[in-house]
DNA sequence: TAGATATATCATCATCTAATGATATAATGA
DNA sequence: TCATTATATCATTAGATGATGATATATCTA
């Protein structure tokens, strides 16, 4: 049996992705996008439950995408590394060319998240 | 509540992502990277099993990720657009400098996929 | 046409995962 | 110290997801 790749640095990049894999992680992503936040402000910006944002930032910081800094009672969260920015700009590049298609998409119910107020199922694309 | 993108496209983002975020699917797309396969190929690139290959290039082709196109009894599938090969291989140079970081994440227990045969489960990182 | 080959579909099941709500921890200020 | 504020932790639960195995659908060839 051949092996295109390592089975372990498969783990390792699917790990990456999931990251990025959830709408609510990526919410938290796009607002540090804009610069470091306080794990408050990322609850104003997202209008995610307090509890839900300090579970995927600790999602986050542990697979590396994102770092924080304790500054008196606040945590402060910013993206690790410029290329985490840069896939979600590819990201949103190829979407601009594929958009169809994963629209079309029907194998995961991503569009169906449960939040704690509702709020967060605005549409405005 | 002030949203900071349309939660639509962050749906659709997540979902483009989640493409990439199952270590079964990230060896199809390796091995696509490669240049067009059959079903078959795949198969036999990867260890998985048919059925399971057939699911995921489905999953794949409807997300806009993939490509397909019949040939004879055969089907050949091939990455849709160069920027996904661009998104793996900057994810590769990402993981380069936090795989220390998604080592240690253990919030998500990619590391323990069941196979047909198990063997896949060669690590050789 | 019949059998073989290549791929797709689908139900099932074990497992994984996100959101919640309650609670714990820590830092600040009165 | 005590109350308040900011963040983290954790058990629970509803629901999503991947692998399997059986089967269906083409397509080719003898």
């Amino acid at each position: 049996m051949l092996m295109i790749a390592g089975t372990r640095s498969l783990d390792f990049k699917s790990k990456l992705f999931r990251g990025f894999s959830d709408s609510s992680r990526l919410s938290i992503l796009e607002a540090l996008r804009g610069g470091p936040c306080t794990v408050g402000e990322v609850v104003e910006t997202t209008g995610l439950s307090q509890s839900n944002v300090s579970n995927h930032l600790g999602c986050l910081r542990d697979c590396g995408l994102v770092l924080s800094e304790q500054q008196g009672r606040y945590v402060s969260y910013r993206l690790s590394d410029d290329r985490v920015g840069e896939l979600l700009q590819l990201a949103d590049e190829l979407l601009a060319d594929v958009a169809r298609g994963v629209y079309e998409c029907t194998r995961y119910n991503v569009g169906v998240q449960r939040t704690a107020t509702g709020e967060a199922q605005r549409d405005e694309v």
